[in-house]
DNA sequence: TATTAGCACTCAGGATGGTTGAGTGCTAAT
DNA sequence: ATTAGCACTCAACCATCCTGAGTGCTAATA
């Protein structure tokens, strides 16, 4: 994108900041009325007939304002928007906002998502991935029915999975117990797929079959941890989302909806934001969100990144207001799960 | 409600008829027409009066036709509606839709979710009730840092909680396996709110502390079981039910959206159902549900009820059509958890 | 040369009014 | 008891007009 120059600049930021505000396209006159660089409406309007050359604004229709497009958007972020620090008081009060003690992983991730909609007016989205890249920490297995087992496995960072496997033949509680301390011995401290590679090699050297309990242990938790399990998504505040005037019409609010149902465009963007750095902001149609805009973040303990929050809202967003949110959102969040961690 | 004649109560029938098929007032003309008791669309009309006289119809304009009211569903519904059975064809349909081998609970219970929603095009729901109400199966701890455990107690039905606690000092592992042996030795096949009266009385004659092991165990699944769990709701299909005409303005559709992400009116009515036997409907205002109706039939394993199912659409909603494949829906996962279960 | 005043033009949105058609209630005739 | 007939009502649709906000262009200005 080539540089503009100042006045340029000056005038789209306040044409987004306008538009942010009022979600209306705005004009020359106001823009020259309401801020003061001594430039007539006229001459504004010059300035934002290049910037409309440029893609960075339309207009609806001749006779209205002009909006910003995704791309002047794209152009405010990543030129024009100075993120503010939160004051000591600020963060002081969303610490207290946060309150997890007692609560486990699910609870804490529902509550943040919660928050962080509460907070930004928007909906809030907290990510825990697959449990593939975590940490094996301790197997359990509880016999359901004749062949019928239920394994629990916990992960490093306190996730906990259970799933239903059907073993060939029956297999006693103090039988599983002796596998599980087997496993728990022999697996401890490998990722989840770390653990799949051993056991895979493991059961291709054990053909032999000398060891029965040893097999059985294998077999059954290879069972257990060969399929991929799927990131679970916490989304809060969908309704607050509808409140905003660009999801009016009943067609955006269906559109909408059907993607925060369908979660699948959600997740794969936090996937991606869950490898980045810092807080990642994506807009529109970038990736299938039609009008809105994700500001993400990842967490993590100091064992590795363990998820992705963020605050879904329409394009036209307070970007700096909601920015710092998500951003000391996810370092408080770090901060507590490495506290429970160890 | 006063009996009605046999004249109104085919009109009234009728009416609702063809209301359901076009969510349209519906007109004197049309009833006469369409249907061949030979009448004149002016007798019908004075039929149609009396019916609104008795709150059955209303109209919303002067010159449009009647629509039923709440009470004329209720009447309709109580009175009129004949549930026909499925065929063997379409229960054999269906069954072939449900395939849930080696899905763990809560995937069964989102899968039956989509599956009902996707039938009955309107949403589909499934929950699964308090853990109180079931019985005790097994009981694990896994120490997570010092002092924090995590337990997982396990229900006969196959559900799996799981809750973070703290304890005033630190346990081992071996300690832990001992105490989770001892707890389920003694708490096998008590239901957990028997569970729960047991260790409460237990803890007070134990003052003395003539057994550590003993006192660590009760205080400590104590804590585990203490408090409630949540009902687990799980949703499907809202989208489907936004495109239903009566929904199609963004007022009706926000508070559509509003009450789905509650979940709270939708436990409640799920709730009731959930002690009364076979299928229930609950219609509009009946319960804050403006304008929908839930038909809703609870399941069980013969180790006694273990939740509800149901549909939630508009008050408009073909329930000849729906009320059977719930009704069979609740049957079948009735069964496939008793095979699970032994 | 950059800015601005002035002006003609555009167009969405609101107000107004007429027409249509579906539906009603009432009354008198059957 | 039923029904034909008729006057009446009213939402929905359409065309039309008007207004005001906003534009682009051009010529005058600093």
């Amino acid at each position: 994108m080539a540089e503009l120059n100042e006045r340029s600049q000056n005038i789209l930021e306040a044409i987004v900041k306008d538009y942010i505000a009022s979600a209306e396209p705005v004009g020359s006159r106001a823009i020259s009325r309401r801020h003061h660089f001594n430039l007539s409406p006229a001459s504004v309007r010059n300035v934002m007939a290049d910037l409309e050359e440029m893609g960075l604004l339309c207009s609806p229709h001749t006779s209205a304002g002009r909006i910003p497009t995704e791309k002047g958007f794209q152009y405010y972020i990543d030129s024009l928007l100075q993120i503010r620090d939160l004051s000591d008081k600020e963060k002081k009060q969303l610490r207290s906002s946060y309150r997890f003690s007692g609560m486990k992983m699910e609870d804490i991730m529902q509550e943040v998502g919660r928050i962080l909609s509460g907070l930004s007016k928007y909906a809030g989205l907290v990510m825990v991935p697959k449990f593939a890249t975590t940490v094996f920490r301790q197997i359990e297995f509880v016999r359901l029915s004749y062949g019928r087992l239920l394994v629990i496995y916990v992960s490093e960072t306190g996730l906990v999975q259970n799933k239903v496997i059907s073993a060939d033949t029956d297999i006693d509680q103090r039988q599983l117990e002796k596998i599980s301390n087997y496993l728990n011995r022999e697996l401890n401290g490998l990722t989840i797929l770390q653990v799949r590679e051993k056991l895979k090699k493991e059961m291709q050297e054990e053909i032999s079959l000398y060891d029965q309990l040893r097999t059985k242990a294998l077999s059954l938790s290879f069972a257990a941890l060969q399929d991929e399990v799927e990131d679970q998504l916490f989304v809060a505040g969908t309704s607050l989302m509808l409140e905003q005037p660009e999801f009016s019409s009943p067609d955006q609010m269906r559109r909408l909806i059907q993607t925060f149902e369908s979660k699948k465009i959600l997740i794969d963007l936090l996937d991606r934001s869950q490898s980045a750095q810092g807080v990642q902001i994506f807009i529109g149609s970038d990736v299938d969100l039609k009008g809105c805009s994700l500001i993400s973040a990842n967490f993590s303990n100091r064992k590795g990144a363990i998820g992705a929050l963020g605050v879904v809202g329409p394009m036209r967003m307070d970007y700096s207001q909601v920015v710092p949110i998500v951003d000391f959102t996810a370092q408080l969040v770090s901060r507590v799960l490495d506290r429970e961690a160890e």
